[in-house]
DNA sequence: CATTCCCTATACCCATGAGTAGCTGTGTTC
DNA sequence: GAACACAGCTACTCATGGGTATAGGGAATG
């Protein structure tokens, strides 16, 4: 009835177009299976909430698998252009690291991101499954390489890598489930803290232990 | 063909009888959930892996709603246990919390406990989905008071309780997604393994620090 | 102006699995 | 031993949603 000021327009798009679409397909696509799961969302709501119809979204994006491989793709590769960031950054190997937590944090707090905790294996098939694994992999590889520079330079104090690895990934990916991103709080501000108490731990220190009030 | 070993004869039951059946039904079910997710798994299926056929499991369970609920309920309560006897221990407030994480964590690798934290809120209906948020609010609110415990009689230095305890209970839950129960390494050891990390941290202590080899 | 090529909508097929009605066989009870 | 109650099975309905065939319609191209 109303005409959308959406991309989509009955007419042959230039590539420009066509990218704009797939994004905004995308969007809304990984917003809705974070709202409602993937399994309850179905790709009829998907195409419905940005105007058009089901097969527009086969047509840009493929069958309900791509859809939902392609936003978790996107959340992974955003950690990983964390993960390069940060690396480059100064100081020492602790530095680096705690500003890849931070960011890794926001990026699990933002769409895609969220998407990509959510998501279970099981929700894939099988020839994607395998591709996510791997994704997922390389960015634990990453973590625990961070982990491992830092002790080495001993700027931190790691007593086990993996072990480190699993604990830091699993704090910061939970936020992909309680976190409300319309909420009060900041994403950064979560991040911030949230590294804070996983570095520092909460054994009492010397300075701690004298100021107990 | 052959005749399976199992609870269900054809015959009426005794309120023991009643009751094995019941939780043979649950275990199936749980453990096919926690495989292959609540989604992809039919009732069908979780009935014919005990030999039995889905009238049985809407007889003595309920409906697929009613299933899941229940089994996230089991291993709710027993997280709320796992709470009641950590704090009846001895010792410190950092003793006793420490005692309720690596039981929370052990809890968690559990068959009914990684149910709790795989399934998201959105696969239960409205109704069961507000007791289980109410459910999860309680452990929640139980372990702020075991760190704000700590904190209260020093023997824990917490700068905030509302994030320590989202970090801790994320790196807690994190093993229901990638913990193999069959594996080698125990939940033991890993509840141990982990609960190490949160309290101690990674920032370097003096005694680490003069012994960079 | 006609043709062609995309793009989108309509309308459909079909597999899956939740949930149910009713039958049957078996032990229990009077 | 006859009636009964119960547990489990067979066989079904039906809603949902993934995926697709096909038609229409507008812009570029000659």
């Amino acid at each position: 009835m109303t005409a959308a000021p959406s991309p989509f327009r009955s007419t042959r798009s230039t590539p420009e177009e066509r990218e704009e679409k797939r994004a905004a397909l995308l969007l809304a696509a990984v917003r809705m299976f974070n709202e409602r799961g993937f399994h309850a969302t179905s790709l009829e709501d998907v195409a419905a909430s940005l105007g058009v119809t089901k097969p527009v979204i086969y047509h840009h994006l493929g069958n309900k698998d791509q859809v939902l491989f392609e936003c978790v793709r996107i959340g992974l590769a955003e950690l990983q252009v964390a993960a390069a960031h940060a690396a480059k950054e100064p100081g020492t190997g602790f530095d680096r690291l705690k500003s890849f937590l931070r960011r890794y944090a926001e990026v699990i707090m933002g769409d895609f991101g969220r998407c990509v905790i959510r998501t279970s294996d099981e929700a894939l098939s099988a020839d994607a499954r395998r591709k996510f694994r791997a994704l997922k992999r390389e960015i634990d590889q990453a973590l625990r390489a961070m982990i491992e520079a830092a002790a080495a330079d001993g700027s931190a104090a790691v007593k086990d890598v993996r072990t480190t690895a699993f604990a830091f990934a699993g704090a910061l990916n939970w936020p992909a489930r309680w976190h409300q991103p319309d909420g009060p709080v900041s994403a950064s501000l979560i991040a911030t803290e949230l590294v804070d108490v996983l570095c520092g731990g909460i054994e009492p220190r010397e300075r701690f232990r004298t100021t107990a009030r």
